[in-house]
DNA sequence: CAGCTGCCTTGAGACACATCAAGGCTCAGC
DNA sequence: GCTGAGCCTTGATGTGTCTCAAGGCAGCTG
């Protein structure tokens, strides 16, 4: 955003010790000592301009990367041109784990705004991680919260209307973003309709009109991509099943 | 199955040296060392009659199963009395992963046969992985799996039709069946269609018309849960949007 | 400012799957 | 062998979402 600021990836002097995510991100819980060697483990950043790849499914997988400012999103493609947004990612959040399982990804990273990421270089990571416990703990956890995020995502998917899936979709973003520190009422949304029909299982028109409906309904004001949620409660029962 | 074997859970010696499924299941790849110290590790079995679970939703999470035999179905559940199959482990395949997140289990897992696992305590493989390079790294490997096929299952619940994601979840059984040596054209289902139904995000009814309507295509001989595969590479072609 | 281009909205009609309902199969227990 | 419970199958009907199509809005470029 700011181009004064656009120097070379690797001039950051990166340390996660001072970084305000760390609270959110993989340092979460870490003692004094553990995170000055993290320090030295997370040495670069990298830029990533909106529209651009972080990695490709097929890539060789080398490094894990957190989301330092940016927004992101990831899809999986089948053989056949089906394609699928399997989650959006936001500062704090770890992109890559994927790619442990194969040495390779096996889906794609895309910026969907200007962004910067710190890269975590994977053998350094679990060198390090034999030493300490407590990241060692952490980056379990992390992966394993990946895992639950997937099974909410699949009862979302498997057993939700689309009113519903959309309504889930906004109090999860709100909620996340909230933890960073942003209003839990007023939010830019940095996907397409597309995208989010994608994550949803649903076409973008039914997403269009779901927005519609909602603002009808008196849920939500929608503005091309600028939402304010007016009825966070109705939203919550929605989900909960409320008008069936 | 067989009566006659069944002592007192704790009474059976493991090794995982000796285990038929060690190419299959968490010691894929170790050294001598590594696997010596793995069999202190899995100490102890416990027998799941059908019908039984494992752990509950909310259970203090302390260990992490490994199917020895039987098969098990892995289901979350939303406030709100929404259910959903999130998937089905068998020989060889990990249980309890969702845990680790938040020291709690996330969701139920429940024997569809009468089956057994291997119990590993956590905390101590943990502790042994700490030691042991190849260990963690096997470990890693495994929840990164977990999360790629999480996706491919949201890949199949958001863009297929029912058709294709019977096919594909009839392609991925067969295939798992045959990596442990059985017939990968002859298999009996452990499920009922309700389950399947859940899994895929289609009702039973929906899963019992697409059995019939593969039978009368010539894909499948459907006898109850006893399923012949007729036309694999019929059932292939599906999946990859050939009718479309 | 005109004229794009990409994205979003809305309507009408089609279709896949759900729902409701009835009946059949299989196996266990009496 | 009869009976009942659980599971599966099949038909008729309903509906939520998709598809196809047209048009609108915002932002960029020349």
């Amino acid at each position: 955003m700011t181009d004064s600021l656009r120097v070379k990836p690797e001039a950051f002097k990166v340390a996660c010790s001072s970084c305000n995510l760390r609270e959110l991100c993989l340092p979460v819980g870490l003692g004094r000592n553990d995170l000055d060697r993290l320090d030295d483990l997370v040495a670069t950043r990298k830029t990533v301009a909106r529209g651009d790849t972080l990695f490709h499914s097929g890539d060789p997988f080398q490094s894990l990367y957190a989301v330092r400012t940016g927004f992101f999103k990831t899809c999986v493609s089948s053989e056949d041109g089906r394609d699928q947004v399997t989650g959006f990612q936001m500062a704090g959040e770890l992109l890559g784990l994927d790619g442990i399982s194969n040495d390779r990804h096996s889906c794609d990273a895309v910026a969907l705004e200007d962004s910067q990421v710190c890269v975590i270089p994977y053998s350094q990571l679990e060198d390090l991680s034999r030493e300490f416990t407590d990241l060692q703990h952490q980056f379990h956890k992390i992966m394993s919260r990946e895992i639950v995020r997937d099974h909410g995502v699949m009862l979302l998917l498997g057993s939700m209307r689309a009113e519903e899936r959309l309504a889930a979709f906004l109090l999860n973003l709100t909620q996340r973003l909230e933890a960073r520190g942003f209003s839990a009422s007023s939010l830019i949304l940095r996907m397409t309709r597309e995208e989010i029909g994608s994550y949803l299982g649903l076409k973008l028109e039914t997403v269009s009109r779901t927005f519609s409906k909602f603002q009808e309904d008196g849920f939500l004001e929608v503005k091309q991509r600028h939402i304010r949620i007016v009825d966070q409660a109705g939203l919550q029962q929605l989900v909960n099943g409320a008008n069936c």
